[in-house]
DNA sequence: GTCTATAATTTGATAGAC
DNA sequence: GTCTATCAAATTATAGAC
């Protein structure tokens, strides 16, 4: 991939992270590094096939970023998750990408959406063979629910204070919820 | 506020619960009436200030519909929360529509985000208030992330259960995580 | 790989008649 | 309250020269 692909890539990311599938243009990004909106369409064909491409390449960073280590334990695991989307909304006030098109789901073009799914079904089995345990699904669900749902919190408060207070019972669950 | 505009109202909230605030425009809400989107204009003059109107509406249909009732105690309150939420995403698969715009706070106009931060605000005191004890704000943080990201999780799996077994755990705390 | 040029459509909004 | 007519701008996308 052409330095210029990547840059594009890296503009329609944060664009999406800002505004959703439908708050960014062709033109915009060109305009952004300096070309125009035709080049653009050189290195991706149509809006959906890239949107598509950065949310793979979004996904294929993020299993990255919080692959396993030898000798964790569970609450590794979570904070490693916790840490990762928090460092999201910390560098740029921004949603995370696929947090961002599952809410849009409804309005997406179908390769776009394949691509969230993928990328959530893959969050949700290695979450949950890392914590392991007979309720490990359940709580693998919970996790990422309530790390996406925590940088919803933020946005609208304009402060990552909210998804602190959203999340922080997860990384100390014995400590947690008394009635 | 006349049927016409009721009407108009219900069908952005639907469009924006789906693809968020650029996901419709007042051309598409003309022609599912039946009228032109010149007459939308006379109902509602800008796009941001029916968004906004809209957004408050959701809000204090919401607050009426999770009113406090007599003898509650903090576990009714958050299933009370939980199913108003959920019952969202049942009803038409979609998003919670103040969930949408707070993920795409950043590209929203300023009245519209005032109108999100209000409901956000809102929801966290009355949280708070009713659940009660020293972690009440965390725990109100943290139970209206869990639901707003199960909702989220629910859309990308195209699978209410997602949203089941997100939030299952906010209703039986005592039963809760061990690591 | 980038450009000019352009097509076809959509968008938010306004003026003014009825 | 709805209409016709219109505007200026933006959007996704394509054809073809350089």
């Amino acid at each position: 991939m052409s330095e210029t692909a990547a840059r594009l890539m890296d503009l329609a990311e944060a664009r999406i992270r800002e505004a959703g599938y439908r708050g960014f243009s062709f033109r915009d990004l060109a305009a952004e590094i300096g070309i125009k909106s035709a080049s653009v369409h050189h290195h991706f064909p149509t809006k959906a096939g890239m949107t598509a491409a950065v949310a793979r390449r979004y996904g294929d960073r993020f299993f990255e970023l919080v692959g396993p280590r030898p000798g964790e334990n569970s609450g590794d695991v979570i904070a490693t998750y916790r840490s990762a989307l928090r460092n999201e909304i910390e560098r740029d006030g921004r949603m995370c990408l696929t947090g961002m098109l599952g809410a849009e789901a409804g309005g997406l073009p179908p390769e776009v959406l394949e691509e969230i799914e993928t990328f959530f079904r893959r969050c949700i089995d290695d979450l949950s063979s890392r914590i392991g345990g007979p309720d490990a699904v359940a709580r693998a669900f919970h996790v990422l629910a309530a790390l996406e749902g925590g940088l919803i919190l933020a946005r609208a408060y304009g402060d990552i204070s909210a998804f602190d207070h959203a999340t922080a019972s997860l990384t100390a669950p014995a400590l947690a919820p008394a009635a």
